[in-house]
DNA sequence: TATTAGCACTCATGTTTGTTGAGTGCTAAT
DNA sequence: ATTAGCACTCAACAAACATGAGTGCTAATA
């Protein structure tokens, strides 16, 4: 069996221990690892001269190294590689990591996602800024259909139809088999088609709760936690979220040579939450909106420039698109890019959902 | 009407045409932008001391500032506005650009795109790193039919699908009709139907060539053209792609408060050439491979340490999906997190092309 | 013999001081 | 009204210096 690069004197228990440590504490810190902190933590009792002693050892072995003299020691790459291959505790994923995966694989991927994504990335490729994209808000969707379907497993697929034909899919857990299933969307057919979003209410879903615990025979705890989702389901038609690509060319710029405010702007970006309040709600009437530095909402802008167009489905602006790239940015070019891309959302939104009406 | 933050007095001719060049000096440069500089480029025939008097006004209506007294000037919010507002002029988007963008809105995203960004996202997300995730390799993909669709102004479809399930579709501009696209396809389909990707090269374009020409009166030269893209097409089915995704992580990583560094990690992970050669092609026969700091092929990730698992449909390894971080990375998680994504992808790729046979 | 306390030594980091030069504002000449 | 000339300012860079975390080594200790 070939080790890669290791050496093949064998380490005792305590250097093992105490390698270990220095790669663990390592990881956590980033910074180069001493005797002393070693010895502080006690668990192997020993004093940091030992330690320093052992190290001396473990480094001439070519497993750490020392940035400069005076400093720790951190990992060499066969220190990790020795740590990888012998010293490292196999990691058990938790469930709830696993079930998060499952659902968002099982995520049907929209029409629509498809088009807000390829939105942002060419602004993004075109622009070479940083591109932020709303997906678009129909607002008041009237519901057109509910659909239950037993997956088999303990799985059921809910499926909300919308007038304007957005359809919204999320996988729930629940053990229905098929008649069950569809009388339960019978019902919810019954009683929420037709209606908008708004108009769907924590009041009328308790009031669907007892028609269905009278006409099915369901677990009332399940039956709650179902309408909820469901109801979770359909507020979030609504929900608009943003679309973010091309974060890192902000690094390009030299106003962002400060490693600190770079850090602070992409946190910044990374948070739905500022985005949509950046371009999320329409302000104002005009189709192109230009912010300049102190011209923004939030302070982490007040350096940046943010360009958005709007987009649209018929005559309602729906959603924008935009850029966000230093004040010295080159707007016409934006402003006309950005035109384009929009009018073909707009186009494309058309043949979409319009067409056929 | 109203104007955001300007000031009311007007600007003569030449204060406008100074201004002008100061903000697209400082457009290009992001320099402050000295009164030498601009009265060097002798558009205004001017000396540096009159520029100076000028931009001395420009600074005290507000229109500029100074980041310190012996520096240059910069223009202000205000500068910046009234730019926008009367001074830029439009910008004409070129034709190449506005068919790049069409091709590429057009351009029909696939189940299978959707898989692999979605792996990659998820990667990211649950690890805080790089994700890298390489497009599948289909081997010797066996053509199993083409069609040209005309779609009406000069553009045509073409699609073509193998026996895997791949579907590549692409749009090229030819002025043909319905029936003679119909034609087209039927003497593409006798010839090249059955054939794997490898197995079609330059010499059977050829011969294909010469029938159709003989059959349908085409231009030759647009004949060339098509066959071209034909071939193109039918050679990129094995071309394997890397999606990457969340590169802004090594900004986290004090490893990379060195801005230099972190630039040129990025560009390194701009290149698809790089990304192939990392992880497109499959060397050794280990499922999960970690390649630590030197251990790797590249001089870029020298710092950084590269883990990968394959994935595969049936008993085949057709692609891998990794995480770039820093050496100092979570090993454990990261190994339990790419297999578990893995095993989900040749869970879904086997219903979506073995299933059926 | 293995461990540890003590101490001199090293060197990155942060701070202070000095130097340089780009760019200004002002004045006087054109 | 424009421009040449000159003194002045101040960021950026460099050199000199202090600080302290962490080491290696030696001698004392269990």
């Amino acid at each position: 069996m070939k080790e890669r690069g290791e050496c093949h004197m064998d380490l005792n228990e305590r250097k093992r221990k105490i390698l270990q440590a220095i790669i663990e504490e390592y990881i956590g810190t980033a910074e180069p690892v001493g005797s002393r902190s070693i010895s502080k933590k006690n668990e192997l009792g020993l004093s940091s001269a030992t330690i320093r002693n052992e190290m001396a050892d473990l480094e001439e072995m070519g497993y750490l190294m020392q940035p400069h003299t005076s400093a720790g020691r951190i990992p060499s790459d066969i220190g990790y590689r020795f740590y990888v291959n012998s010293l490292m505790k196999r990691y058990q994923m938790s469930v709830e990591a696993m079930e998060r995966m499952q659902l968002e694989f099982q995520k049907k991927v929209t029409q629509l996602e498809n088009i807000i994504k390829k939105a942002s990335m060419l602004t993004s490729a075109m622009t070479d800024y940083t591109a932020v994209v709303s997906t678009p808000e129909f607002h008041q969707s009237q519901i057109k259909k509910i659909d239950l379907v037993a997956l088999g497993g303990e799985t059921v697929m809910l499926i909300v139809i919308t007038k304007d034909g957005i359809v919204k899919n999320r996988i729930l857990s629940m053990a229905i088999n098929d008649s069950v299933a569809a009388r339960f969307a019978e019902i919810l057919n019954r009683r929420l088609a037709g209606l908008t979003n708004d108009e769907i209410n924590f009041d009328k879903i308790r009031e669907i709760q007892d028609e269905i615990q009278s006409e099915l025979n369901l677990h009332p705890r399940a039956l709650v936690e179902i309408l909820d989702f469901i109801y979770k389901t359909i507020e979030s038609i609504d929900e608009t979220e943003v679309y973010v690509d091309n974060v890192k060319s902000i690094l390009k710029y030299p106003e962002y040579s400060d490693l600190g405010k770079a850090r602070e702007m992409l946190s910044f970006l990374d948070n739905q939450k500022n985005l949509r309040s950046i371009i999320g709600k329409k302000d104002g009437d005009e189709h192109v909106s230009i912010r300049i530095g102190r011209e923004n909402e939030f302070e982490q802008l007040y350096d940046c420039s943010l360009v958005t167009v709007n987009y649209s489905l018929g005559e309602k602006v729906i959603g924008k698109l935009g850029v966000i790239g230093p004040k010295r940015m080159n707007y016409a070019k934006v402003i006309a890019f950005l035109d384009c891309i929009a009018s073909h959302i707009d186009k494309i939104l058309y043949e979409l959902y319009m067409e056929g009406e």
